[in-house]
Parts: structure tokens; sequence; C-alpha cells
DNA sequence: GCCAACGTTGGC
DNA sequence: GCCAACGTTGGC
């Protein structure tokens, strides 16, 4: 059982749209090392739902992997922004994990609050031009977020 | 909108 | 295989 964390622009996809999704394919990752995780997600493990390039930024949510990595049909769609022609049905270069909703956070906890919360120290999002957008993330620091997650606003 | 950090591409 | 040029990410 492993955790990980998904960075999303809200604008683009949100929590909320996963909360109303129920469960979606997180396809269109064109990254190697992003890529390399999600082929290690396996299903039950724990994500944390994270927005960026938006205000609050911060985990909004979590979400659970209900399917392991499969090709990524978005690929092979040349209508699609994430169309690779490297990319065959053959030869995938690309996949992608299914997730499902779990729940969205009673408070965003904001990078900030990551950064200054000495028990969550070393978290990759918090590092300095940190651009992976599927990241391993300890189950210290997912419980930790988890249990901060469930106070009230201030 | 700016720009630092990082990844990818392609000429050599 | 090096590295400059370019494109993208994402915090600020």
């Amino acid at each position: 059982m492993n955790y990980w964390l998904l960075k999303s622009e809200p604008s683009s996809y949100s929590i909320d749209n996963l909360q109303s999704d129920k469960k979606t394919e997180w396809s269109g990752v064109r990254n190697y090392q992003a890529r390399n995780f999600m082929k290690k997600m396996e299903v039950g493990d724990l994500v944390l739902f994270y927005h960026s390039n938006t205000a609050p930024i911060g985990v909004v949510g979590s979400a659970k992997v209900v399917s392991c990595a499969h090709p990524d049909s978005t690929a092979f769609d040349t209508n699609d922004s994430h169309y690779d022609p490297k990319s065959t049905k053959e030869k995938p270069i690309w996949e992608c994990v299914d997730i499902a909703f779990v729940e969205k956070c009673k408070r965003v906890i904001s990078l900030e609050e990551i950064k200054n919360d000495t028990k969550l120290s070393g978290m990759v999002v918090a590092q300095k031009g940190s651009r992976l957008s599927v990241q391993p993330v300890s189950k210290k620091h997912f419980e930790r977020i988890v249990s901060l997650s469930k106070k009230k606003p201030a």
C-alpha cells in the first residue's frame, strides 16, 4: 500500500470535477518520471489531490487508485492536445491510472502550511522548483495531511 | 505576467 | 554525448 500526490490545475480538472465524476482516468501525463510513478501504483493506493496554479494552492482532497496503469488513449488521438505520434497502440509510451473520489478536505492544506509544518518537512511538493505532477508521499506525511484536513477552518 | 527550474530537442 | 535553444510548469 503506497501513497501519492497528484497535481492538477483546477481550471482544467478540480476536486469538484472528481467529486461529481466519482472516478476518472488520469490521462495526459507526458513526463517519464511521473509515468514511472503511475506504473508503480496499485489498486487501493491512496492519493492526495493537489491544486496548482490557483489560489489557494494546496491539497484539497483525497482519492484512491481503482485501476493500475494502462495505455493512455489520449496519446493516440490526433484531436487531443496530448496526442503523441511516437506512442502507438502496438507500443504505447504513455500510461495512466484510474482514480476515484474519496473525500474533500474541510479546508485547503495550503502549500505555505505544508512548508511551515515541521512534521511535513521533506515533502517533494514543497521543494523549490518541484514540477513533478505525480509524486510519492510517505505514509506519515499522508496521515498528517489527512488529520489536518479534518479540522474545521479556523 | 514574470521568471526560475526543469525537461526535451536537435545540431554538432 | 555535449550543450544551447526552446518549451513548459507552477509559485509568486
